[in-house]
DNA sequence: ATAATCTATGAAAACGTTTTTTTGAATTCT
DNA sequence: AGAATTCAAAAAAACGTTTTCATAGATTAT
């Protein structure tokens, strides 16, 4: 069995608790105490127990991440990797750990991660990415844990005022920006294939589409949007569905990069020239957006900051729990590549 | 502050250890006693403290996962999120949870795996990629704990041997297959782009590369095998170096789907067409290799499967440690896209 | 020189469980 | 009927820390 402190107090020939104030950098300790203290921890090769360290000071430094929520979104958009990494990377600086939950459907998270919470074992949670409604959320204020939400949406008044801690992008403003930027270069049908309203981040998504419509006079036409999953097949069939119409779109926006991806391949299957003939554009930046032919024009999405703001939130709500909500907003911007260009001449 | 065991017991009027057996399904209980414990846990809304649990038990369901072995490589190569699916998953399944270590560098990363096992926080690991003579191995064994590595290479004596468990593919045969399959097709000059060989998996790929090589009476040219970090921009140059070659390779191999799509972009550039002009193939079948174009052709690697197999057996070795090392492979192959074919006849 | 104040250390309580031991009552055996 | 056995429940010990409180010796102030 590994030395405990109570081993090492015998060995030093001292008392438990002035093991402790060594090993916690206490004050008031003599240097000749303290060295022979080191040195029988040295020889035990002593480690203190984080779990008996954890009951007595009542914290377990651990911190649940839910990517399951979007599950199906995260593990089809695989730089949801980049996220992660902030996350860790940022958490640790912290000296927290990262314990992911994805297992299961979202029922079955959501008790997963509440257990972790009521249990004990985490001190706070990040959410990345909501869906409307979502009783986590509730649950989680309920049980008054620490959290943050990346990927929540902002610029909506109804959800800005909630009472949530989140980093995140305006992906309302990014859409709309996005689209206004394929109408000003001419485009009057830009069509759109999008995910699940279900999400929040879709939702705001779809809704800059459908205002930057909107606002520029363009009809809002049923069949120029269309929804698709995040699984391959899904994408292909709505690019199909979408190039297949008798009056094609001159340009397609999808809400990431992957369904574009997808897009560009049907385009290329239906010798449909990008972007001569159709103009595609993505969302997310994601790294295989540098490597479609041609490469992806798309909004750019800080993946990584979003991860490490989360992280630096956290631990901010964990150790100033008083502290009114923060909700954060990193920038975005469209990076042009080669898939977006002017419609077509009118023939 | 949340209701522990003697609110229970006091509310329950009876004491902490009938509430103790009674959260824990111990026998011995009558059911009217047991139905008062019951009302009272719910009345109080008592969730038992995994960290006291821990502690009385001597163990904290948690195990440790690293990818940083492989960071560069696990977040460039994004698809790496389908081996932490299957790896969370089949960890939640037996009841465990997943801590991920990512922070930093190697060294870093070793500390902070290390503090973890030796403080108790994790009762395993599973380490994703090692590299050659990876101190972190010898660590582990030397504090006796239960792990497994994934991707782990097999079929080569000197580590077959090796006295850890594991799960992974067989990446030397894979590779030899996959080159010899290029070769059957009739190519002569058949290039290669891998990665650093201080990690195992590329060391074995590129063994196997070698070998088919060799084995088929080819010259193993220098000028035919560059090695590539995972950045994109090196990917791109060694593709560039190999497709400016006096004398082109009718083939190139990439040890992964990301280099080879960047093959595939450097070679429309220079106004290749694949595969009329040069072959190009991958290795893993990420996500993305369906969606380049040309479709690449690639080995599977099932990496779903190597998480969940990894998860199955560390709790296996948690719970059953004098049972001798496993060394589980599984099945890949090689899935014929577009992006292969003959070489072009001769001029 | 005595009292008051520090200071380094030890003793013990606390953290919230599980588990072992003890107790007392009910049941069974002879 | 008394002893042996079973059983439900309580009491207490243990898990490995931190932290509060007490104590004795040294230091300072009066």
């Amino acid at each position: 069995m590994a030395a405990t402190i109570k081993d090492v107090a015998r060995a030093a020939n001292v008392s438990i608790s002035t093991v402790s104030r060594v090993t916690s950098n206490a004050p008031n300790v003599s240097s000749e105490i303290r060295k022979r203290v080191l040195r029988a921890i040295a020889k035990l090769g002593y480690t203190p127990s984080v779990i008996a360290k954890s009951l007595a000071m009542r914290s377990l430094r651990h911190i649940a991440v839910l990517m399951g929520r979007t599950k199906e979104q995260a593990f089809a958009n695989p730089d949801f990797m980049q996220m992660l990494d902030g996350l860790s990377t940022g958490l640790n600086k912290h000296g927290y750990n990262l314990v992911l939950c994805t297992n299961g459907d979202q029922q079955a998270e959501m008790c997963h991660c509440m257990n972790l919470v009521l249990t004990g074992a985490v001190q706070g949670a990040v959410v990345i990415g909501s869906f409307r409604n979502d009783p986590l959320l509730e649950r989680l204020v309920e049980a008054r844990t620490p959290f943050v939400l990346i990927g929540f949406p902002s610029g909506q008044p109804d959800i800005h005022s909630m009472p949530y801690n989140s980093v995140g992008t305006d992906d309302y403003a990014d859409c709309y920006e996005a689209v206004r930027y394929l109408i000003g270069l001419g485009h009057r049908r830009v069509g759109i294939i999008y995910s699940s309203l279900e999400y929040t981040v879709n939702r705001m998504r779809y809704m800059g589409y459908l205002d930057a419509v909107a606002d520029h006079h363009l009809a809002a036409e049923p069949q120029l949007m269309v929804e698709a999953t995040y699984a391959k097949e899904s994408a292909r069939s709505a690019a199909m569905r979408l190039l297949s119409l008798p009056q094609l779109p001159t340009a397609v926006f999808c809400t990431d990069d992957y369904k574009a991806a997808n897009v560009l391949s049907v385009a290329a299957e239906k010798n449909l020239r990008v972007p001569d003939d159709v103009s595609v554009m993505g969302h997310n930046d994601y790294d295989i957006s540098t490597m479609t032919y041609p490469t992806l024009t798309t909004v750019h999405v800080p993946l990584l900051h979003l991860g490490s703001n989360a992280a630096d939130l956290v631990v901010q709500a964990i150790t100033h729990p008083d502290e009114p909500n923060k909700n954060i907003l990193l920038p975005s911007y469209i990076v042009k590549r080669d898939s977006v260009a002017a419609p077509p001449a009118r023939p």
